[in-house]
RNA sequence: GCGGGUAUAGCUCAGUUGGCUAGAGCGCAGCUCUGAUAAAGCUGAGGUCCUUGGUUCGAAUCCAAGUACCCGCACCA
């Protein structure tokens, strides 16, 4: 079976792996892997879902590489596996993108979309968000095919079942949900649910409270307008506290005023009335810090001091200071006491005591809105004050705020109005731009605002169970210390708030007794139909989604009232929790779970999955089974462009999946500049990936592409196509005996050799899930060793035209090299792996490379010895071209010999003996003597002054100073330097020092030789060029230029040729004369021509060599 | 503020349990090679392995402190 031959110029390996998704899908390759699997033993891997909401982008084919790598490797030993896809569906995620297609601005107008038909319109709305989950599921599951990702996907006539019976699992399916149904029943068993009334993070877009895990995705650095506000005591005329916040809204809900009692406070008096405030805050360098960071918003002006505020108002004097526990109790008029929803509060403000009360930021008296801040509330509460809640769920003031009611919180023009009104009343005392960070809706980046509502939670005061099956879970990469990530967030998080005041999401089982709070939590399908007193019918039939699930009341045991649901969805990460459960049916088939849990694997990129994936998994499955539902987990950082910046869309640096993959993209450099791209292909895209250190981000994009395409997957195929190109002209077949090892060469022998080492360094590598190890250890032995050494120092011995044994050693090991190459990649880049195989695979081998059992280590063929000595021989040869870069010879001139003096080490004696031959070629000389260190050194230092140093120094004393080192002893200073000592030298009587700097030491060697000294190692070099080498020299020369012309007439590797070789100058006669049959032999020259060459077929140039002028003339001896 | 991590060439990064003269790629400079050929290779310059102290025969590596950056958490008025 001859080889096909291998296109070395402009491959297209887009095409390739195009054509490669195509022979599997013909051969059914990824069906035949599962079948030849399927009693193996078991390896699990679960897959955290993918958001399916929008296109898959570069970023997430890092983390679907290692999923696919590892299952890939797996299977190629043999595992049985799961191949199930997660799809991520439900969530405010989703229904924010349906909201912008359907032009909807607010809940109200989902409510809307029927007009007046509140339960048609969710319905609508709901079908239109599972529409678009399935549509971009369908979307992903092709971009993930043609990332080469081998899953068990759905297709055509999958995708029209219910998402619980297609092959990748869905969040939203029926099962999922329910599963969670049955972790809250487990919750609510333990007591652990409850309702909350708390001041939340609020969205006034989404309408809807931010659980903690959110909150934490969405600071930004932004400026507001911070206000200080006087407060008049009562009966205390003339006397204020003097507030300050970043948030004017809120002060129409003033109750309270918080002083530390701890904190002394000062009296000062400005313009005939007395502020209170803290000492420390007075003369504050606020946000000093920030500034010098320049954590700093553009335009905003660096802040001023207290102090300089009343300066700048006319002046201040202190009368006097107060400890803040003597401020206790004072009351005081609140700013908006006018209001009407004001007046329970107005008559109750005062004076209280918060140990937090800083003196760094504001003015060391906090204002207390209890209905606006979390801490506010919980004061309020404990101080028994009221709580005035002004916001509705779109962020707009209630009625009872005057002429505020209607107006939105952040609006700017609202803040407008209240600074004028405060101002107008006289309390306003200043107004400055604030830079902070404030939380923002991680989703559709609104300013937050807190509000009193309702909530749900899980009280995680059982968080040290979840801690102790952490601790049996291997988190990698080690570097970033996933585990103590995990251990903290856990130490620290709050209560988990599991309710959303939203359409599309998990139906929180909760039903509610309205008249007497009380609720129950349903754990099943099942216990709901058991239990439902109304609306089973309507819902029947339905998933357990809103509206429908709305329907179902159930009965309070002990009132008898109706309960009903709360509208409430659930938080997403209960979704995606659940996962180690539902998608392996641990609700139907106890016994099959068992199997696969828990999972050996999981991957994900870290960022943020510390609160979200990770510990939804680890907290749901503690409270389950109290078992950890992964083995190990392994973490990647983010995908960045080229020039290490974030990818956005808006920015233009993004680069879209299909853009990389097949179609080329256009990308925006930092300056602006928009450049078009050629595709990648997902093969070097995954092997990018693969090779990447996970802990660290990864700069994706066009440059560092072509860098790897260049030293890795262009090497890797032009040897490949360099062996099948020359094997299927000498119909090589790769079935023939195999040539005992015995019988190869060194060089033989050595790559297979080392090629153990790198099966050993896979397996290790894919068994600890470092795929870098390999990559880069892979990315040395393709260049280095195989096609920068091997190939090069073989390439002989494929063109020469005897069909010996030698030939068929160096096929056989070249094949036998690339085939376990290509296994090796196989997980890691399973297209250039496979048109590899495909080619080089005989008919009794596997239809796919992916049927192919991974390559284990033989023991039989490391040479540990052989390795040390090749390694060493390669390192002379550096040296020796190094003395012959220092002595300006170029290689083709041959010289006569190279003398090595080896160091102590012995096999580094036989490495110059066993290969001499090599040394000898490679360096293009004619003789290698090993030189015995009896015979005495072969260099000998020189060392000379080092006058930049000495200069300043000594001065005017420096002649002497170095006609002191041209005397002194060579060897003895060039020992002190090699030993970094000071030498001292005598001068005029004097004792001077001289530092190694100073001195510059050089090995030199005998009259017309040349050396180097690298270690223990020296080489040195006859750079004596007879009459006779010089004559070789240029025979070389002629060769090259022949071959050249040969070029230039496009004429075949393998076309003989007629050739005249004119010239006036004497020497190169010479040369050409004696080296006559050398340059027809390499030339391929089966006639020469005693005079020039007549004919149109002619190919003619002058060309010179050795500056002389020579004519060539050639013509295909086939056309005679 | 609390906790964790990182710091190696101009840039991006490797560097296994402490062990030769600390490496690669890109970039830069100078070359070479030419039947893998619109490919490839070599050589060179360039290092306070962040700083200081400690442990050790020996530290880029281990320990402590400091500095800078990154991440996580808490983020407040």
């Amino acid at each position: 079976m001859p080889f096909e031959k291998v296109e070395t110029q402009q491959v297209d390996f887009p095409a390739l792996e195009r054509a490669v998704l195509a022979l599997w899908q013909r051969i059914e390759a990824f069906e035949k892997l599962r079948e030849k699997n399927r009693t193996g033993p078991r390896w699990s891997f679960l897959d955290g879902p993918i958001t399916a909401n929008n296109p898959m982008g570069v970023h997430h084919a890092w983390g679907r590489t290692y999923k696919d790598a590892f299952q890939r490797y797996h299977a190629m030993n043999g595992k049985q596996l799961r191949y199930q896809n997660g799809f991520d569906c439900q969530g405010l995620w989703v229904e924010v993108e349906v909201e912008k297609e359907l032009k909807l601005k607010s809940k109200r107008d989902i409510e809307n979309l029927v007009p007046g038909d509140a339960f048609a319109s969710i319905d609508h709305f709901v079908q239109q968000c599972q529409q678009r989950v399935d549509k971009f599921a369908r979307v992903q599951t092709e971009q993930s095919i043609r990332l080469g990702y081998w899953m068990d996907w759905d297709r055509g006539e999958d995708w029209a079942k219910p998402a619980g019976e297609r092959r990748s699992y869905f969040t939203m399916s029926e099962e999922n949900n329910y599963s969670i149904w049955s972790f809250l029943k487990k919750c609510h068993n333990r007591g652990l649910v409850y309702r909350g009334y708390d001041a939340m993070p609020w969205c006034p877009r989404c309408s809807v409270g931010l659980s903690q895990m959110e909150m934490a995705e969405g600071y930004q650095l932004v400026a507001h307008r911070a206000v200080f506000v006087r407060f008049p005591l009562r009966g205390r005329v003339g006397e204020n506290l003097l507030v300050w916040t970043t948030t004017p809204w809120t002060l129409s809900s003033n109750v309270a005023a918080a002083v530390n009692p701890e904190l002394t406070y000062l009296k000062v008096l400005h313009k005939e009335q007395i502020f209170y405030l803290a000492k420390g805050a007075f003369t504050a360098q606020r946000l000093e810090e920030q500034w010098k960071k320049k954590e700093w918003v553009e335009g905003v002006p660096k802040l001023t001091t207290l102090e300089q505020h009343f300066k700048s108002k006319g002046g201040y004097e202190i009368v006097g200071e107060v400890k803040g526990a003597d401020m206790i109790g004072w009351t005081y008029d609140g700013p908006f006491d006018e209001l009407p929803a004001a007046r329970e509060a107005a008559a109750r403000h005062r004076v209280i005591a918060w140990k937090d009360v800083g003196e760094t930021e504001g003015t060391g008296i906090v204002h207390i809105a209890p209905g606006c801040g979390k801490e506010d509330f919980h004061l309020g509460k404990a101080e028994g004050l009221p709580s005035v809640a002004p916001l509705d769920e779109y962020g707009v003031f209630q009625p009872g705020f005057g002429e505020l009611t209607g107006k939105a919180a952040v609006d700017h023009s609202t803040t407008d109005w209240i600074l004028e009104n405060l101002q107008q009343k006289g309390v306003l005392f200043a107004v400055e731009k604030y830079p902070h960070s404030y939380p923002h809706c991680w989703r559709c980046k609104t300013e937050l605002l807190f509000r009193l509502v309702e909530e749900w939670f899980i009280d995680m005061k059982w968080r040290d169970e979840i801690k102790r099956v952490v601790e049996q879970v291997t988190f990698l990469p080690e570097s970033i210390n996933g585990k103590a990530r995990e251990l903290d967030w856990l130490t620290n998080m709050g209560d988990w708030m599991i309710s959303k005041k939203r359409f599309w999401g998990l139906a929180l089982p909760i039903w509610v007794d309205e008249q007497t709070g009380d609720f129950e939590v349903i754990g099943s399908l099942e216990e709901l139909k058991e239990r439902a007193v109304e609306g089973w019918e309507k819902f029947e039939g339905h998933t357990p989604h809103r509206p429908w699930i709305d329907l179902v009341k159930i009965k309070n045991p002990k009132t008898g009232n109706k309960m009903s649901r709360i509208p409430d969805v659930g938080n997403p990460w209960l979704d995606a929790g659940i996962v180690p459960y539902s998608t392996m049916f641990y609700n139907r088939d106890r016994t099959d779970w068992e199997k696969w849990f828990p999972a050996d694997f999981i991957t994900e990129s870290f960022p943020g999955q510390f609160r979200n994936w990770f510990y939804a998994i680890l907290a749901m499955s503690t409270m389950m089974e109290n078992r950890p539902p992964m083995k190990t987990l392994l973490g990647h950082a983010l995908v960045r462009d080229q020039w290490d910046r974030p990818m956005h869309k808006s920015a233009g640096n993004s680069i879209p999946f299909e853009g990389a993959a097949d179609e080329g993209y256009d990308l925006k450099d930092p300056k602006g500049k928009v450049g078009h791209y050629p595709p990648l292909g997902a093969d070097l895209c995954r092997w990018m990936y693969s090779r990447h250190n996970p802990a660290n981000n990864l700069d994706f994009g066009p440059e560092p592409a072509e860098e790897l395409r260049g030293k890795f997957i262009l090497k890797l195929w032009n040897v490949y196509g360099f062996f099948c190109n020359y094997a299927r002209l000498d119909s090589f077949d790769p079935s023939a005996p195999s040539v005992p090892m015995s019988e190869r060469t060194d060089l033989d022998r050595w790559i297979l050799s080392d090629l153990q080492g790198l099966i050993r360094t896979a397996r290790t590598a894919f068994e600890n899930y470092n795929l870098m190890a390999f990559c880069l250890e892979a990315e040395r032995f393709v260049d280095d060793k195989l096609s920068n050494w091997y190939v090069r120092r073989s390439r002989r011995r494929f063109w020469k035209s005897e069909h010996g044994t030698d030939k068929q050693a160096a096929y056989q090991t070249l094949y036998t090299v690339l085939m376990t190459l290509a296994k090796l990649f196989a997980p890691i880049v399973p297209f250039l792996t496979e048109t590899i195989y495909q080619n080089l695979r005989t008919a009794d081998q596997p239809e796919s490379i992916h049927l192919c059992d991974y390559p284990t280590v033989d023991e039989a063929l490391v040479d540990a010895e052989l390795s040390d000595e090749m390694n060493f021989l390669l390192s002379l040869v550096s040296l020796g071209l190094s003395a012959r870069n220092s002595a300006k010879i170029k290689v083709r001139q041959p010289l006569a010999e190279i003398k090595v003096l080896a160091g102590a080490d012995s096999e580094e004696r036989a490495a110059v003996e066993r290969f001499g031959d090599q040394l000898r070629e490679e360096l293009n000389v004619k003789k290698v003597t090993l030189h015995d260190p009896e015979w005495g050194p072969l260099l000998t230092p020189e060392v000379k002054p080092n006058v930049k140093t000495l200069g300043p120094k000594f001065g005017s004393r420096l002649k002497q100073v170095v006609s002191a080192i041209a005397g002194a002893d060579a060897a003895y200073l060039a020992a002190k330097v090699r030993a970094s000592d000071t030498t001292e030298l005598t001068l005029d009587g004097d004792s001077i020092q001289l530092e190694p700097a100073d001195l510059v030491v050089s090995m030199k060697a005998e009259e017309g030789w040349f050396g180097i000294v690298s270690g223990d190692a020296q080489v040195v070099l006859d750079t004596r060029i007879t009459e006779e080498l010089a004559r070789e020299g240029m025979a070389r020369d002629v060769v090259r230029q022949v071959q050249e012309q040969r070029k230039e007439a496009n004429l075949q590797m393998e076309d003989r040729i007629t050739l005249f070789l004119g010239t006036e100058s004497e020497k190169l006669r010479l040369s050409l004369d004696s080296h006559r049959d050398y340059i027809a032999a390499e030339t391929l020259t089966v006639e020469w021509s005693p005079q020039s060459l007549t004919g149109d077929a002619v190919h003619r140039a002058t060309v010179k060599v050795d500056g002389q002028a020579l004519n060539i003339e050639l013509k295909s001896s086939r056309l005679k």
